[in-house]
DNA sequence: GATGAATGAGAGTTCATTCAT
DNA sequence: CATGAATGAACTCTCATTCAT
């Protein structure tokens, strides 16, 4: 009896893993308005009234898309071992970005960002649970950082929105650009390793930097 | 004779702006898909018909908005008075992408960067027009100033590619975030002179710091 | 003054032709519905609201095309000098119908024998002015030939309309098979000398065709 | 299982029979352009939605329909047993024509004429299933009789196409005229046998009509 | 649970007709 | 008289959603 529960169980969150990888790449391919119920159907393997037996209905399957989207990145911004460490945790957030990890999600969120501005729930999944925790702990870091007095004292409430920024910018000019981008032809540490110093050098004090 | 004809060219123009405008603010506000033509019509007080005698299509008329958007930024690249001095180019620049100028429109248009996207014609218009010209003339003035040697030497590609992403980076936050984000409540000029600092305290050779 | 009038008069009736010969073209090339009045009037080298003043409606210049097909072969019927005979109306008939005079009129009407057939006033216009008196006509001349005793008696009513068949039916196969049909390549003398002897032929009574 | 299969098949034939009946009937009554997608759907009992399920286009909905108008008459030129017999076959395919049988189809193909002219696939499957099978075929028979030396030598492709032409413009006569048309007033016995014996002593040789 | 045929509202687009110039 | 911009009804076609099987 038990067993057949799990079965059902198991074979549900198989169906909304196929629907959900159908849904995004349709979704990311050609917006939420040009995505159709059938064309998702269809790509996920299953029947049109199947999608309607997991999720109730589009929009809420789009939030659904949106909202395991976040998932990735907002692990990583809360799994980072880092700890307190300003410029190590910069490293690491903007290799992770840039790194293979995000390669993925990141675009497609931002190629969702017109439809997530538009979509209130879409919208507050993607403020709530993936920018706003992002902005505070690095945010918190920097203000540790500054206690410390190595850094230049700026308002952190920028500092880290242009950080924020920069990942935000690097994803969208790289899908602008396509194939020709020289971001697509640069290594992966080169381009962290560049925004990180570009960072730290503008944030470093007069004189410590010929310390480092 | 000719004043007739002029006339009508002069309507004809008003009816232009008159369509560009209310699409302008349909698109933006629904994005391409959801914005309809009865809507925009009504918006610009004409009839649903009118539209199509000024316009071929709802395509053409997406590129044509897209077009229009591009224009003002665009201009402000060019006309930029600063010559070959990379700081003070850049404070301007980011100055007047931070302005009041560009507040509506790159606001807009990063609205729609979706639909720029998976629209051919727009994406071309996007990319040839604003996105490629601005990265050039930025480059030119970075290998400028690198020639001079008051800057470290790095990849050129990458800095601009930075520069650029924080103004699109930026303006993307400010619109998820909404009004309570604190980009709206900070002065535009504190803004644009922090980022201009940041960037040109981390591109400034070591040592050089102290001279300025 | 009556010159002006006439004048006036003038040019009325070169618009009319204006339109008339443009709408006669795109009507049979189109068909009724899929005719524009802009298109009629750009061929015509007028603008639209133009036709109006010449033709309250489409669907009265779709008439008045209509009545001016009719015209010509009408005509022919009844200036036609041959008299009671026949056989040399028969003749005469079936040659001007083949030859080059029709050549034109009778495809275009039969390329429009759909539309008339559903318009209540062209079905008149073709049924009664052209239809019927070449009916009438053939039957009054057949029957006359009956009286002499020559020919064979068959159902007047019928015979009129197997000639009128023929005649028709040749347009419309010539229509469908296109440049490929044989019809276009034999010459017009043969084909009427043929369908002639055929019908001549075959009304001619038991033992009168050794003496022709 | 294949139960199940087999109901839908059904299903899918009954719906294809439905639509194809409705669409004809409009067709035949408004023409190809004025004939509208909801009102065949009423017509046929369904949802506008629906035809769309079982036709892609408005176009091929129509081919269809002409498809189908061309089959019964199509078949009745090839299940003919008639065999070489030129003087029998003739008979019978007048018969058939005139018949009841093709009442129906042949008047609504031809009403429709000019539509299968505009209508590239429609008017090649007219052509090249109907018009030419029947000419091949007639003029087959006709030559074999030829030989055989009953009858008169003509040009073979100008015969068939006079046939043809009877047939055809006896069709659109009767339309034409109405009601009120003596050929809706004869027996068709009669209709056919009158047009066969005109084509039939038209055809023959001098002296051999007596023997008759 | 799974299916996919059926629905019908609503989109883009065209064009007969009007009317101010 | 001549113009052609403006109108809006009506068309073809699409697709989110439902429901009988």
């Amino acid at each position: 009896m038990a067993e057949r529960e799990l079965r059902k169980q198991k074979i549900s969150i198989k169906r909304h893993e196929q629907i959900l990888n159908a849904a995004t790449e349709i979704f990311v391919q050609k917006g939420y308005t040009d995505a159709t119920i059938p064309e998702i159907a269809k790509l996920s393997g299953l029947a049109t009234g199947t999608i309607y037996i997991y999720y109730p209905s589009k929009r809420e399957l789009f939030t659904a898309v949106i909202e395991r989207l976040v998932v990735t990145p907002t692990l990583s911004i809360f799994t980072n071992k880092a700890g307190n460490d300003f410029a190590s945790t910069l490293k690491e957030v903007i290799r992770d970005r840039v790194g293979l990890l995000q390669k993925n999600t990141m675009p497609q969120l931002l190629a969702l960002i017109g439809e997530i501005r538009r979509d209130e729930q879409a919208h507050t999944i993607f403020a709530e649970k993936l920018v706003n925790p992002f902005l505070a702990k690095m945010e918190k870091m920097y203000c540790n950082r500054l206690e410390s007095g190595e850094i230049r004292r700026m308002q952190p409430e920028l500092i880290v929105r242009i950080i924020g920024s920069i990942m935000i910018g690097m994803t969208i000019l790289e899908n602008i650009e396509g194939e020709s981008s020289p971001l697509n032809h640069l290594s992966q540490e080169q381009i962290a390793d560049e925004i990180c110093n570009l960072i730290l050098y503008g944030l470093m004090k007069s004189g410590s930097r010929d310390a480092k």
